[in-house]
DNA sequence: TAGATTGTTAATCGATTAACAATC
DNA sequence: TAGATTGTTAATCGATTAACAATC
């Protein structure tokens, strides 16, 4: 795997798993090599800032001729690491937490699901895509025979602080955090990707009003 | 509601449902007055960048004083057009669209949900949050009805096409989207906010793999 | 009044785009 | 070789931060 040292940055970072998508998309489509203008077009960005971007972890092009749609896939599956999978677990099988379960194609993004912890009566013992619920007095048990290094977080804001602590206490290193609780601001050292599905829903409202 | 004229940059529009949020906890803790500075480190952000985004919109503070929080959360109500609901429809009422419908507060988004559809023989008729479930067939004779403006997506990738289709001949003029179907690559003069979870997991994943 | 903090302008920083020499 | 398209440097653009006069 050709990589450089420089440190990436968020922004181009965000844009390489939709790269990937899109290069796995044309792959399936039976395209075999794709120019950055092409692509550009394909995907609404500038041919530059293709280029810009792939040139952060390699030169994967052919002058004159454009990039190999299958070995710039395989590079980008190098570069986003979905040849190791990070052992995880989920908090929290409620809707959200069972929605993640049945349709999140883990694997194919780099995560491999361990365990499901939930505390209500009804959810313990139930199995989900072959997984045991298991109530959350057993997570410290757990995690000590499994490690997981990301909890996906699935539970209701007043129930995360105590639980993260937990979790960072068993040597939880990242959270994917579908609660409000502001876990990067009471622990360092953890990596965390807040997903707010409503403020996501509140920036379309406030656009909505705007157009007329 | 005061307000100024130049076009606001999604990069304050993105921020403005986070200040909503903190504004709002720090008014349910009775607090009544912040400065830029205080909120500043309570978020993460700077002081200079909280009072630029603030006076895109209009003078909310008082020199010496600083903000009260409960006008300042008022403001931000009105900004973000909570006080407008927009007539809302949800497409797929699987796992993801049935966790969004029980978990998703709409209306503190600013959303009315007045229609839930899909194709599923289990599902059609069924009363999920005191919505019938109709078949699609009803779509065009429903959105005649009601006029919704807003369509959120909660479909597989192929069912996508045809049904945005339909969606956009029928009045609806924008998309909370979690297809992988790419909207405003095929239709113009229609809002798109796309929700990528998987993309989300894999930059995640990304920065796992290279934190050693 | 003195102290604090805003609103706003100017400076800096980073990200995107344009240009072009290198080369397949 | 001629044409195409990359990799990369330089120019531009936009967003963030710093500074400070205005003023409560």
């Amino acid at each position: 795997m050709a990589s450089k040292d420089t440190q990436i940055s968020m922004s181009v970072v965000r844009r390489l798993p939709r790269y990937y998508r899109f290069l796995y998309d044309l792959k399936e489509n039976g395209v075999v090599r794709i120019s950055s203008r092409e692509l550009a077009e394909r995907m609404g960005l500038t041919a530059s800032q293709i280029r810009q971007d792939l040139n952060c972890f390699g030169e994967f092009g052919q002058q004159g001729y454009g990039y190999l749609v299958e070995q710039l896939y395989e590079e980008l599956y190098h570069i986003l690491g979905m040849d190791r999978l990070t052992p995880a677990i989920i908090l929290g099988a409620g809707n959200l937490g069972h929605a993640l379960i049945n349709h999140m194609n883990f694997a194919g993004k780099g995560v491999r699901l361990d365990g499901i912890f939930d505390d209500a009566p009804t959810l313990i013992g139930k199995t989900i895509h072959d997984i045991t619920v298991q109530s959350t007095d057993a997570l410290e048990t757990f995690c000590t025979n499994h490690s997981p290094k990301l909890a996906i977080l699935c539970i209701p804001k007043e129930a995360a602080p105590r639980l993260v602590e937990r979790l960072v206490a068993c040597g939880v290193k990242a959270f994917w955090n579908f609660s409000h609780y502001d876990i990067a601001m009471h622990h360092q050292d953890v990596l965390v990707e807040n997903v707010h599905l409503g403020d996501s829903l509140m920036a379309l409202s406030y656009l909505i009003n705007q157009e007329k």
